[in-house]
RNA sequence: GGAGAGGUGGCCGAGUGGCCGAAGGCAACGGUUUGCUAAACCGUCGUAGGGGCAAAACCUCUACCGAGGGUUCAAAUCCCUCCCUCUCCGCCA
């Protein structure tokens, strides 16, 4: 969400900021809303404090046993009056504010100055690429054929047990994710400098919206029920969470976290996209990095967090490249965003593995994450953290891209070096 | 699920209708004292929003004692709803 104040006194600057992505904004509505929100508050005040100088001296007068005085008083006044005149008031405020909030919290983020302008996907601008695209001397199969055959893949039963985007894992299939998450943790909290995470899946409404998920896209969340609870789409909104509410202290920050979750998404709209196969599924697990750091460092956090995703392909030797998501094909809260996609080659092209984004102060006004300088240095003023977060990564689809990888003509696979460790020594999935 | 207790400033804790944004203590910060440390003493010590101001300092107003409503001229205090925590019982991995 956007500061209030700065909203009023700056709407047409942002409006014309946001172009495309503030379209469809009820802009004039909120300009009314806030100039009626700034007016009646200050009448309300003045109201209030009348009030309350009578108040006081009435409870004076009653102190010193002068009851009929204080009769008079309150008769004299107009305390009758004024007194239902501020409730009305008051219900009057409570609707403007909803009606501000109502449109206020459904204005995207402000792109970053260096995020190059575009409409869709095709706008995005590529950053570097690591890895060559291996050569196969036979046609490479899909990841889900590959997975079938070998029976560590199971998407009939998937659907017979929960439905369609559902998938089971056997063996060494359920083996190798676990390895991954495992070895990903590991990665993080050892070499990167994050704090391990085990948050809850369920979370309730206030979280949603502080991290963006709510108002605005409520039809993408699973929901329980019976009760207010959502199921996370992403580890990012426990995790970003924690924090909700708090000030941080300066010489705190950045605080890093990882943390493994199972991710639950509706995916309404995606209807005829990626139905094969691990790439688009309801429930999947990802490891996910979050920090919040200083404004003034967010953005070398940035680069940094994206770097420690990166670690994980290279370490996997999965090809990959970098881009930045343009104006028009990022995400509702961020500032900007790094896809980092790994190359397919069933599909010959890269796909998303990591979105890594600086949401900037977006989420931490929303959530009320603030930090301040400690150590009795006089009175620094809290102010907004800026929140980042990125896969590192998605568990399916390093699975996806681990199998189509290394698969072998003979249909069997080899499993990365580094995971071996975390697969009992084992070095081929074979047919069983 | 049943019964009970409770949620007050960074922490502890007083406060049952008006002089309470809130006693007292601890911690923190500034200072005095002091071979050093400690102690003692003095002082400062919540947050947010609005207005004044070009702005800072500063002044001023308003709000905030879990959240939201209500009663009242006046609410931390009384009433209602909800959330959370704790204890006991039941159930349960």
């Amino acid at each position: 969400m956007h500061d209030l104040r700065y909203l009023r006194d700056h709407l047409d600057t942002l409006r014309a900021q946001l172009g495309p992505r503030g379209a469809d904004i009820a802009w004039d509505d909120l300009r009314n809303s806030l100039e009626d929100r700034r007016n009646l508050t200050i009448k309300i005040e003045q109201t209030r404090h009348e009030i309350k100088k009578f108040s006081d001296e009435i409870g004076r007068l009653m102190r010193e046993k002068k009851a009929a005085d204080a009769e008079k008083l309150q008769e004299t006044q107009g305390m009758r009056t004024m007194v239902p005149e501020i409730g009305a008031q008051e219900e009057q405020l409570r609707a403007i504010e909803q009606q501000v909030s109502n449109v206020a919290l459904r204005i995207p983020n402000l792109p970053h100055s260096s995020v190059p302008v575009g409409s869709d996907s095709s706008g995005n601008k590529e950053e570097r690429r690591w890895g060559e695209p291996q050569q196969f001397s036979f046609k490479p199969k899909t990841h889900w054929e590959i997975g079938e055959n070998l029976g560590i893949l199971d998407f009939d039963r998937a659907a017979k047990i929960a439905g369609a985007r559902f998938a089971v894992l056997t063996g060494a299939g359920a083996r190798l994710e676990r390895a991954l998450i495992n070895y990903m943790l590991d990665l993080h909290t050892t070499q990167h400098g994050y704090r391990e995470v085990l948050p809850p899946l369920l979370v309730n409404r206030s979280s949603m919206t502080a991290t963006g998920q709510l108002p605005k896209f409520e039809e993408d969340l699973f929901r329980l029920r019976d009760e207010d609870y959502f199921l996370i789409p992403t580890a990012e909104v426990p995790v970003t969470n924690l924090h909700r509410d708090e000030t941080l202290a300066e010489n705190a920050l950045p605080i890093r976290y990882t943390a493994y979750t199972p991710c639950f998404r509706r995916e309404a709209g995606s209807y005829g996209k990626d139905t094969k196969g691990l790439i688009r599924l309801h429930q999947f697990n990802k490891v996910e990095l979050v920090s919040f750091a200083k404004p003034d460092q967010s953005y070398e956090e940035l680069e940094r967090l994206t770097s420690h995703a990166e670690a994980i392909l290279q370490d996997l030797g999965l090809p990959y490249r970098v881009v930045t998501l343009c104006t028009g094909d990022m995400g509702f809260s961020a500032a900007k965003t790094y896809d980092i996609e790994v190359w397919l080659p069933s599909q010959n092209h890269y796909r998303e593995i990591s979105s890594c984004s600086n949401f900037e102060g977006f989420q931490a006004r929303r959530a009320n994450i603030r930090y301040k300088g400690t150590g009795g240095k006089k009175d620094t003023k809290s102010e907004f953290v800026h929140t980042l977060n990125g896969s590192g990564l998605a568990v399916g689809r390093t699975v996806v891209a681990i199998l189509e990888r290394y698969q072998q003509p003979d249909g069997s696979v080899t499993i990365p070096e580094v995971l071996r460790q975390y697969m009992g020594g084992m070095e081929r999935i074979s047919k069983a």
